[in-house]
DNA sequence: ACAAATGATGCGGGAGCCCGCACTTCTACC
DNA sequence: GGTAGAAGTGCGGGCTCCCGCATCATTTGT
């Protein structure tokens, strides 16, 4: 069995394959990428079955390095090895992994035992297993603020993007007054309003990204992803014009 | 001397020690404190001249671990150490740093070398040293995007706490259409604008706090920090309440 | 099968936001 | 001293945004 480490830190990579030498005794081989294009590489080139990725890599974070080799490779197994445990990171893996394979994310402060029985589940059983540690915390906050459902977190991403509401409706397919309602619930769930006391007029919009931004429901890396994701929309776009309501040529505007 | 190192990650704490031990053979103590509110705890309580601080970790942030030391030791030498050079970092330590006292910082991917030489002209000689490669990244996205200056990037903390404009206005000492100009050249020079073939139609509130977390302007930690002085500044507010519709004696300006 | 709940949409209006135009300080450089 | 440029402010307009009120369609419970 052939092991790839996509691994920025110099310490826990070698860390880390101390570790996987002790777990499983059947790895023939090893080979360590220092960030997520590397990492891409390497995949490509090596034909691993399984591998041990960090996310928050300069060039390119582990998530889109994941979901290139998936595109690839569908049934490489992947175990995801971060010092955070983000929600944004997790709907960000959930949203790629596919149906053929398994995954695993474990924490960076787990204990080197759990740390060993999560490799040898992912990596050699092929199960999906997520560290109880994230298990705990996940729950910690969902029981305060409200959990987000897909659709709308799909409307928070383009909220974070900068979108108007027309623009969103128009990517999901929804009409403008749905987007906004979508919008509202949203503010309610990120615990945006104006009922605080000490909070006074603020913009909604701005505070529910800030609001999403700290309690970790987003972060830089899915951010730069879905930016990605947006452009690609937009390319494929028919260059559908919008017939403005109004008149004529307003030219650049 | 005695050192105290303000460091979550194990490895990265050991290995520093183990470099302290060998650029710093006055050292004759070192404290490892494993988070921000630890950190300032320990500074208290031991009196230390020198720390090394990591930025980035939970609790308590380094900038605002260090803001509270200096606030009561103004002399203590701080040497940051991070893995990243985000602009939000720079200019928070360099609001914070007292007049009468050193500081430093420099990358985790510092050579060893530039390691032990940086912790002798900051800890002990008292310089101030920014790591030569944060400069040059520092310089290269200058060449792009233009640089904020202090009041744009004031103005842009509040935008990014979702204050609208009358209160930034009135937080900053300054009329509603400064207030706008000032985002005005915030939006230029964070590239929001409607020219981009690409990008249609876009809220350039959100796409600027987009932008500046994506370019790194910002971070999630001192959007934090940014969050409690807005606190704390509503906290000692008069109770201002808004005479809404007309206007009349608005005081402080 | 009927009622209640949930979700999508339309309409309309008050408020906030973006920004062109114009005027006034304030600062800086000959 | 004078003039040009930068920064601060006021006014007004067009557009987006937030959201209450009301209407259907779909789902769910009994």
């Amino acid at each position: 069995m052939r092991i790839l480490i996509v691994e920025d830190d110099y310490f826990h990579a070698s860390f880390l394959q101390n570790v996987i030498a002790e777990a499983l005794p059947e790895v023939t081989e090893t080979l360590h990428a220092q960030d997520g294009l590397q990492g891409e590489a390497a995949a490509r080139a090596g034909r691993f079955e399984a591998v041990v990725m960090d996310l928050q890599m300069a060039r390119r974070n582990g998530i889109e390095a994941a979901r290139t080799i998936w595109d690839e490779r569908p049934r490489t197994r992947i175990l995801f090895w971060s010092n955070y445990s983000d929600e944004a990171y997790l709907r960000g893996v959930a949203e790629i992994v596919p149906a053929k394979s398994a995954y695993g994310y474990v924490l960076k402060t787990a204990s080197r035992e759990r740390l060993k029985l999560v490799l040898r589940a992912v990596l050699l059983e092929g199960q999906v297993m997520v560290d109880r540690e994230i298990q705990r915390l996940r729950r910690r906050s969902a029981s305060h603020r409200h959990v987000l459902n897909d659709s709308e977190y799909a409307v928070l991403l383009d909220l974070a993007l900068g979108l108007q509401d027309r623009l969103i409706a128009e990517r999901r397919g929804l009409s403008l007054r749905t987007v906004q309602n979508r919008l509202l619930t949203l503010y309610a769930k990120l615990g945006v309003s104006d009922e605080e006391p000490s909070m006074p007029g603020l913009n909604k919009r701005v505070r529910a990204l800030s609001r999403a931004i700290s309690t970790r429901i987003l972060n830089v890396e899915m951010l730069e992803t879905a930016q990605r994701d947006l452009e690609s929309w937009l390319g494929e776009r028919p260059v559908n014009e919008k017939a403005p309501p109004t008149q004529e040529g307003d030219g650049a505007r």
